[in-house]
DNA sequence: ATTACATTGTTATTTTTTTCACAATAAGTG
DNA sequence: CACTTATTGTGAAAAAAATAACAATGTAAT
């Protein structure tokens, strides 16, 4: 149900921005156009979510969305931190500071000194030492490792020495972790190059390549 | 075999890496151990890229690299373009033109006065109308999209009308291009929310949730 | 009411991806 | 040269995901 959830997540996101437009109710057909899915994966989506329509009035969005920010335990704001305040790392610190609502990001860290005791965006960036102080009092559970590829390992093994049971990984390396912590990596080279895979050497949809089977 | 073009694209950064280590051998169980795959899964791959290694002595890496440069025809250059020079896009800026061997970030545009006629990290960031000529001349294919949501859209449409033939989109948008263009979203926002979900409300591997069928 | 029908919920089918399992292979060993 | 063995290449099975198809539903129109 792995694509199901990511779906999810977007769908409510546009129910959120659709929320403004004063409809009341949504079809999945129109969802799927915004979406970019096909309605009938969207209607299974919300099989599996367990949230169920009428027919001939679609899906009523405000409800729809409750159950949505039930099943990603919406009230509930979780608390982050970000490691490594290279460009990247700062970039994202702007990104997600925005969404208060959704998420605490608590802090920045970075092993460069001429980086700390600074605040990025509002968001304070200390030293690496501070982790696990940091940790402990503002009960950060998921981590963001932007810290460059050499030293991505330690700072897992750091975040999960400090019990942060997940992390967004930006750094081009395959993390090892313990199987309780979920690794979500974003590796930014190898989908640029993906791109340009089948943009520039597959046909269009699903034609000629070299590894079709002839 | 779209699984399998992203492997390879991950198995070649590895190996390359992995050169500086002198070996001239590596076998599918070790590339699993790096890659974070599994070896069956290696050695399909390479079954279907056509590689093919020798018992006992595995993979060599120096003609599996040739192999995979030639599949994602390496020795070209592919010049790329990005729109949208925020703090997220002069961060994609520095990252991707440390890899001037494989890339070419031609130029950056933006549509704010303030933030154009000048170079970040060498690149040249240009108003948003000198997109075509610029475009025009040296020949981008693909292009990097990290304006706002408002705005992308109209990005990707300009991007479309001057020939890109990929696109890699940041903006928490879904776009509309012809199905001649290919597509790839990285959308941050909805990462982070797949990673709180299964590191806060989700067993490890695969336990018990909400949307399981019981 | 009755009818028509747009839309849902769900089953069945197909496709894609992963996993399993093992015969075939070739390198090293005695 | 025969024997052992680690590893590959691949067929077959399983699992996951997407697509197709359509009966059930309930709304609205007549």
């Amino acid at each position: 149900m792995e694509k199901t959830i990511e779906r999810l997540a977007l769908y409510r996101r546009l129910l959120k921005n659709q929320g403004k437009s004063g409809l009341s109710h949504i079809f999945s057909h129109q969802l799927a156009e915004i979406s970019g899915y096909s309605a009938a994966v969207v209607r299974r989506d919300f099989m599996n979510l367990g949230y169920y329509g009428t027919p001939r009035h679609g899906y009523e969005i405000k409800a729809l969305l409750d159950c949505l920010d039930t099943f990603f335990h919406k009230p509930e704001v979780k608390t982050l931190i970000l490691v490594g305040a290279g460009n990247l790392g700062r970039a994202l610190i702007t990104y997600f500071i925005k969404d208060k609502s959704e998420y605490n990001l608590a802090a920045a860290f970075d092993r460069d000194p001429l980086k700390t005791n600074i605040k990025y965006s509002g968001c304070p960036c200390h030293a690496l030492e501070q982790l696990p102080d940091v940790v402990a009092e503002t009960g950060a559970e998921v981590g963001i490792i932007t810290v460059p590829a050499e030293h991505a390992q330690a700072t897992a093994d750091l975040l999960v020495e400090n019990n942060i049971k997940g992390i967004l990984n930006f750094a081009p390396v395959t993390l090892s972790v313990p199987e309780t912590v979920y690794v979500e990596n974003v590796d930014l080279a190898l989908m640029l190059e993906k791109v340009l895979y089948f943009a520039l050497y597959q046909a269009p949809p699903e034609e000629a390549s070299p590894l079709e089977k002839s």
